[in-house]
DNA sequence: GCTTGTCAATACGCTTGCGTATGGTGATTT
DNA sequence: AAATCACCATACGCAAGCGTATTGACAAGC
């Protein structure tokens, strides 16, 4: 049908519409997310939104607090199933291509609306856990508590940074080589041996 | 009087509606451009706009081509004063306060809309220009070229997620005690000695 | 003094997007 | 069978924003 999410037997429900506004968030920024555009790409009229949700920013609340919450399990996942300090610092760069895509890309979108009202509060408890993530880390290859910090800062940023810089094709694609040869310099960079 | 901008003689030129563009760009971002609100802000109407420019897309083309220009001869003015390859790379972090504060506060808010189509050409040539920078400022303290041009990208992309923590408030300001305490952890960190 | 050129004000049409109101439809309940 | 509920369509009012068209003000040149 012409239909291209709407699967077949109607009856969208308010999930449906955060997942909706969170994969367009990933395609095209927060501030594509319009409930008409949106409804249309949903293959449905607006009639329907206005009667899950009350207005345009609660959809969005509400999208981005399940993002949230879906971006914390995948951190927590990382962090037990690997013990050793330095493969889980490793794998905190690999981590774009890791996880589920879709929860990466609405980061990625996040991080270029830093000033939006909504997305502000969200980064800064991201930004938050996975510097402590990182820092804790670091304390364990033998860094003192502050030192530890700072590196954690360094890394959350150089991190963000070239997520920017690979938005703008500026920088290789994770699973290229290019890409394997600066994350080897980054890892001798900002990773002290044991 | 009640007019902000317009100084008291009227006859607005179109490099003064590049100059109030690129204020705004600087204090609200790309997408706050708005011809009428603009138009407002400088104490006058469109009438004149539409004399000067002939649509809203070649005012941002003319302003970041403008920025562009100012932003080159900044970079320009630090590779000349001064030759210690070390003291340029501590320099670039500190640049924040040291060139005109619009010019760097249009670089911010440019850098978060990575994704628009008239930015992402202008940022794409900022980020060859300061990478090449480093990488040269790299290459003189010893490093071999791949290993210059990586720790330049590195380099690039921690200044630039440094300044989305900024932004969020997540990290200290220059001018504190904290920021010199963090910069000197990425100095040892990212400049080898010589 | 009259024309011309430069800059600005006003009014208009068009589109996009938000939110409301109201009605419709099919399933479920009673 | 009737009524209710859950979900959706349609139509409307409203504001912001782009671009156009027309007119006006004011100075400079002829």
């Amino acid at each position: 049908m012409a239909n291209p999410e709407k699967i077949e037997k109607g009856k969208l429900t308010a999930s449906d519409w955060e997942r909706g506004a969170l994969e367009l968030i990933a395609e095209q920024g927060i501030n594509a997310v319009a409930v008409e555009s949106l409804a249309r790409r949903m293959g449905i009229t607006k009639g329907s939104f206005y009667w899950h949700f009350p207005n345009r920013q609660a959809l969005i609340e509400q999208s981005l607090l399940r993002w949230l919450e879906h971006d914390e399990r995948n951190l927590q996942l990382l962090m037990d199933a690997i013990e050793d300090p330095r493969e889980r610092l490793i794998l905190f760069f690999r981590r774009s291509t890791q996880v589920h895509k879709l929860t990466h890309d609405v980061y990625t979108a996040l991080c270029f609306a830093p000033d939006h009202p909504l997305v502000e509060p969200v980064l800064a408890a991201v930004a938050e856990r996975r510097t402590t993530y990182l820092a804790n880390a670091f304390c364990e290859l033998g860094m003192d508590s502050e030192t530890a910090n700072f590196r954690a800062r360094l890394t959350y940023a150089a991190y963000v940074g070239y997520l920017q810089l690979m938005q703008q094709e500026q920088a290789p694609v994770p699973e290229s080589p290019e890409f394997e040869a600066y994350l080897e310099h980054v890892i001798k960079t900002l990773i002290p041996t044991v």
